[in-house]
DNA sequence: AAAATATACCCCTTTAAGGGTGAAAAGAAG
DNA sequence: CTTCTTTTCACCCTTAAAGGGGTATATTTT
């Protein structure tokens, strides 16, 4: 476990307000020490190399390569780091998908520098510090859809199959007759307008019914 | 949009300091009102009704019902109803059941009062709240296991199966032939020592390798 | 140079998938 | 108490996919 007064930042984004901004905030205001800031990934890509960070704030929107992409760079030449992103987007794909590929903590650009400051302390200790926006996306993506066509036993099939399970298992598994899942699967692909495992997963993933 | 300044709070939590607390504390610090406070769910089940909360703060240790089997009964009772879930435990299990079972927010019990008012300010306001350790189990649940025996190529062929898709359409999305497909999911079941795609679906999720 | 990875092709047999139709039993709702 | 929904089960059919075996060759990485 690093010595948290030690914490050396690299913060990564464009935009010379916020970079600076942060910059100064962190330097005066808590015992983090900003060792180096970069207006892009692909600036910084050799630089940082002997900035030796613990902590990287990343910007997602970066001029050449995205926040996104270079994620796993970042992660590869220094496996301990810790990564917040910061963004003004806030789709479910970019953030799950930054979250999914390493990411530390995730915050929207309206977020304060104490807060900030805050997730640096956070992710040294372990947390996952996100905003409640992104935090809101990310429990929505947890929640299923309320309004099913699908009855309580057809969902329940399907999501057998979105596990791989094949007719055979999921009559085992539910004691019922392999007919009676055929038939359970003729409802659902009806009742979704599809015709096959693979379509009704997908439209049943886009509807959150599974 | 509910008016946030009249908020009306109930809390279910059988320990009575920690109950009192939060009550005398958001009463006297907050906007909100506390209309009740209740040690169990069987206790509040009928008097609740009349209380027309806004917000429940739900312990999960309860005595009898516990605060998982009462979050859908509160759903159903008051389907706008923004609830936080308290808890000292924090397996990942729990966590994802009660936000996938419609808790907007996720604390633990050493969450300081001024943080619990700062997330009914943020459920009020449509976000998602939660403490950085379960932040941490969220986010954790979204990430790979990066020791993975699968090759690229081997992890996301198997993650178009985990969608139901057969060699044909992988084939077709990744823009090769049926028999590579089917080369690379022999040796997927190799290296995974298991011989269906359901083993191989259900190993790797064990396994965070999808 | 060696190892790992991705690609492609052949053989073979078994099993699952998808579609059509009908119908009994259990539960929920009026 | 009856009507509607859900769940259950059955038998028909055809085609497509799955799984197992072996072999071989670029390409990339180490």
């Amino acid at each position: 476990m690093y010595n948290q007064a030690d914490a050396r930042i690299v913060i990564i984004e464009d935009d010379e307000t916020i970079r600076e901004g942060y910059a100064y905030l962190i330097n005066h205001t808590s015992p983090y020490t900003v060792v180096s800031t970069y207006p892009s990934f692909d600036i910084a890509r050799h630089k940082i190399i002997k900035d030796n960070p613990d902590v990287i704030i990343l910007d997602i929107q970066l001029p050449g390569t995205s926040g996104i992409d270079a994620l796993p760079v970042l992660k590869k030449l220094f496996p301990h780091v810790y990564i917040i992103m910061l963004t003004v987007y806030e789709t479910e794909k970019i953030i799950l998908d930054a979250l999914a590929n390493g990411a530390s903590g995730y915050f929207t650009k309206n977020t304060s520098s104490v807060k900030i400051i805050e997730a640096i302390k956070e992710v040294m200790q372990g947390g996952g510090p996100m905003s409640p926006d992104v935090a809101k996306t990310v429990i929505m993506s947890l929640q299923k859809n309320q309004n099913s066509p699908l009855t309580k036993r057809e969902t329940q099939i399907l999501e057998l199959i979105s596990k791989g399970k094949d007719r055979g298992e999921i009559a085992q598994e539910l004691f019922i007759e392999i007919e009676t899942v055929k038939t359970h699967v003729k409802n659902i692909y009806i009742k979704l307008n599809v015709n096959s495992k693979s379509e009704a997963i997908n439209i049943a993933r886009q509807n959150r019914l599974i």
